[in-house]
This record gives C-alpha cells, structure tokens and sequence, in this order.
DNA sequence: ACCTGAACACCGTTCAAGT
DNA sequence: ACCTGAACACCGTTCAAGT
C-alpha cells in the first residue's frame, strides 16, 4: 500500500553512492596533496599541480576545497584523524592510570614521527593565514576532532580519579590537567625539529625529551605512582611495541 | 705620516649612516606591515598594500625582504628583539631561583597577550611554507636571538643548581630542561586562543594555565621552594606590576 | 649605489559552455 | 547535477631606465 519503497531505496542508494564515491575523490586529491608536499615542500604544492597529479580539473577540485588553505586545513583535519586511531590504539594497551596517559603522548609522539608532513599541516592549520581563508564546515570539523582527542584525555584523568591516583586539590580542573598535558605535548613535538636544527641538543632524542616531560608533569601534579616508583621508561618501551604490532608499517 | 685619517673616518661615518639610515627604513616597514596585519588580516598583507602604506617603491622593499614570506621571518625576529628585553627586564625582579624561573614564564606570557599579532608572526615563521622562501640570513639572525633567549632559561637553572633548589639528577640536563620549559610555555600560551574559540574552558585566564603548568613542571622537577611552600600566585602577581611599571604602556 | 614603477610571470579562482 | 579548461584577476617578483 505505501508509494514505491523500492525506487526511494534506489535513490536513497544512488546519493549514498554518489557522496561515497566523492569521499573517495576527495580522499584521493589529499594523499596527491600530501605526495606533492613531502616531494616539493609547501611552496611546490600549488593548485595547478595538484591538477595535473590528479585526474580531474581545476573547477572539480575547487569543487573538494574553496581555496588553497582549504586544502591544507583539510589535511590538517586527516591528520587528526589518524591521530584518533592511534589514540584509541593506545587506549588498548593495559595498565594503571598513569600508564594509560603515557601511551596516549606516545601516541601523539608516533604521528609527529611518522608523519612530519602531516604533523607540519597541522601547524600550518593553526596558522591565520590558513585558518582566514578556510571554509566555515572544514574549520567546525577540526574542532569537532580535536575535541574528540582531548575527550579520550579526560577520559583518563577521570580514570585517574577512580583509580585515586590523583586528587584535583586546588581548584585544578579536569580540563585545565587536560589542556596542560596537551600543550606539553604539542610544545615538546612541534619545537624538536627547530630546536635540533639550531643545535640546541647534542644527542638527545626526541622520545627521550617527550617521556621526560611528562613525567616533569605528572610527579608534580603526584599521580602515582610516581616516576620515583615505576618504571616509565620500560613501560614507554612497552607502548611502543603495542602500537607498532598494531601498525606494522606506516601508509607509504 | 699616516695618509688621510679623516676621509676614511669619514668615508666610515657615512658609510654608518646610510647602513643606520637604512636599519631605520627597515624598522618603519616593519612597523607598517604589522599595522596592516593587525587591520587586514594575514591575508590582506601584501607587497602593494605594504608599498602604498610605505613612501618608498616595490624595488625598495625587495631590496629589504627578499620575498613576503622573509618579511614574516623579519616580523618574528622583531618579536623576539621583544622578548628578549622582556626577559631582561623579568630577570632584573629579585628573588630566589623558582621566582626567576617564573618570571621568565610570566614575560613570555605577557608577550604572548600584549603583541599578539607578532606571537602569531612567530607562529607563522615555524611554518614551512615560510622558511622555504626566507633568506639564510634573516634565518640565521632568527635562530640567533632564539638561543639568547634560551642562554637566558639556561642561566636560572644554574643558578637553582648553585642555590642547590634543584638537583639533576639521572642524566636529566641543564638544556633537556631548558627545552621542557620552553615546549610548555610555547604549547600553553599558542593553544589558548584556539581552545578557547572551541569553548573548552569556561572561565579559565591564562595566566593562571599557564602559572599552573609551570607550577606543576617545576614541582615534578623538585625545584625548591615548592609550591606547597611558598604562595607563587602572589610572587606571579608581583612580577606582574614589576614589569608593568617597567614598560608603563605597549607601543601603539 | 640606489631608487623607481612598468612589465612579467605565476598561480589562485571563476564561469560559460559542455555532457 | 556535475565536470571542464580557457579566461581572468591578483599579486609576488624582476629589471631596464633613471638619478
């Protein structure tokens, strides 16, 4: 008795395809993008040869990205979500409180590793040249991704909480731990590379440098155990085993 | 018996002034172009709005920034001839080690909220879109003045080590911590804006994240007198109005 | 030796025509 | 409804001519 279920299910099954297959394009044009970055650096990837790389043209391109800086934000948003991958990786590996928030940082230390470039998207995604020109709905999307990484954070600082590893005294919220971890990370990863270049460390490895300040961190807001009393270093070594199993090689 | 002292004293004199003279045009281009930053947007900088704001050509300015992108990398050197004064001026308020350390953060902090335009220069300086296209020298002027400011963190760690506030111990370096603090202070004053804008702290100033973190850094590192044991909000506060007073307003 | 600005080249962006 | 690529516009960069 109803109207046609079947050709509303075709049609319905159609656009599904259609917006699939322009997910895929579009997926496509950012590993190109990428391709062009590591292989020419940020001032050879223009749109022009972003075009002849692909198999499309211009118009269909902008089609994909309002603007160039689009383009960038959008890989800065596939950055992120490689990053929710590993993240929820990390998440996997067994152990206390402390553990866990360990292997999120290294995590965030693998994708800074293992991918420069689009780690370095990321910065330029930040920058407000890019952000100025992006589109209003890419912009929404890497703030909806980057609240998701910082959920999973705070997930385990209130895992901290129920284990009483931690007691937040003082009015230190929740949040503000969570931010502060984060900018931790982010200062420590993002400034490796300039610091190294300039000479800065002899042989100081930037796992190293990164283990070292989180435990900075954690033993002085006492989430036990402390550093003290545990071995970080073996359990970092540990994290990193769980996640390379789990990844065996990077994408090429 | 000497042949002619004076015109080469002044052959030497004009030579200086055209040199100063020049350094000075310079320094009003600057003075322009963040004036154009500030009203436009990154995106409104460019070479013709920046020579119609100037008196001089096109030619000229090229003859000063070998490109637009080493003019950002000249914007990021003049903020950190900024900072460094800063810092000079933050290492002038007395007290012990810690509150020096803080002192450092508070001027960093303080730079970071009152020229924000040139923050963000720096921010964009790190990206490589613009190191590709910045000269070697402009570069290498940058990673100068940035080893100052760091000479300055490293001279406070020696002097907690001579205090013997702290101890390093298990290979934990004089610039391995230089560098945690530096990642902390760069990661927690850049990322305010953008964790703002996602409503991710209501409430929260952030001086007093970025007091935290310090805090925290510095109690994991053991660095005495420990916050339990001495009110850093007020010595935060005190630095605040020392270095007020030093620099009554900001530069228009 | 330095300044000028017209000319050039490149590249981001658009849009009329096509399917 | 979407794709195409020629045309356009803007802007970074250069350089022959001038002082």
């Amino acid at each position: 008795m109803k109207a046609q279920p079947p050709a509303v299910s075709i049609a319905a099954h159609n656009s599904d395809n259609r917006a699939r297959l322009k997910q895929q394009r579009e997926q496509l044009l950012l590993q190109l993008a990428q391709q062009i970055l590591q292989q020419e650096g940020f001032a050879g990837l223009t749109m022009d040869r972003l075009t002849a790389a692909s198999e499309v043209s211009k118009g269909t391109i902008y089609n994909h990205f309002c603007s160039k800086e689009d383009l960038i934000t959008a890989l800065s948003v596939d950055s992120l979500q490689r990053q929710l991958l590993l993240f929820q990786q990390a998440l996997s590996v067994s152990g206390h409180s402390r553990e866990r928030a360990l292997a999120l940082h290294y995590a965030y230390f693998l994708f800074s590793t293992t991918e420069p470039t689009l780690f370095l998207c990321l910065l330029s995604a930040a920058t407000p040249a890019v952000v100025e020109k992006s589109s209003a709905s890419r912009l929404a999307q890497r703030q909806a991704l980057e609240q998701q990484l910082l959920g999973f954070c705070q997930q385990v600082i209130r895992q901290a909480l129920a284990e009483n590893a931690i007691s937040l005294q003082g009015g230190c919220s929740i949040e503000e731990l969570t931010y502060l971890q984060w900018a931790q990370a982010f200062g420590a990863n993002a400034l490796y590379r300039p610091a190294q270049q300039m000479g800065f460390f002899q042989g100081l490895a930037q796992q190293q440098l990164v283990l070292a300040g989180v435990n900075l961190m954690l033993d002085g807001l006492g989430w036990r155990p402390l550093s003290a009393d545990f071995d970080y270093q073996s359990c970092w070594q540990r994290i990193a085993l769980a996640l390379q199993q789990q990844a065996p090689q990077a994408q090429s």
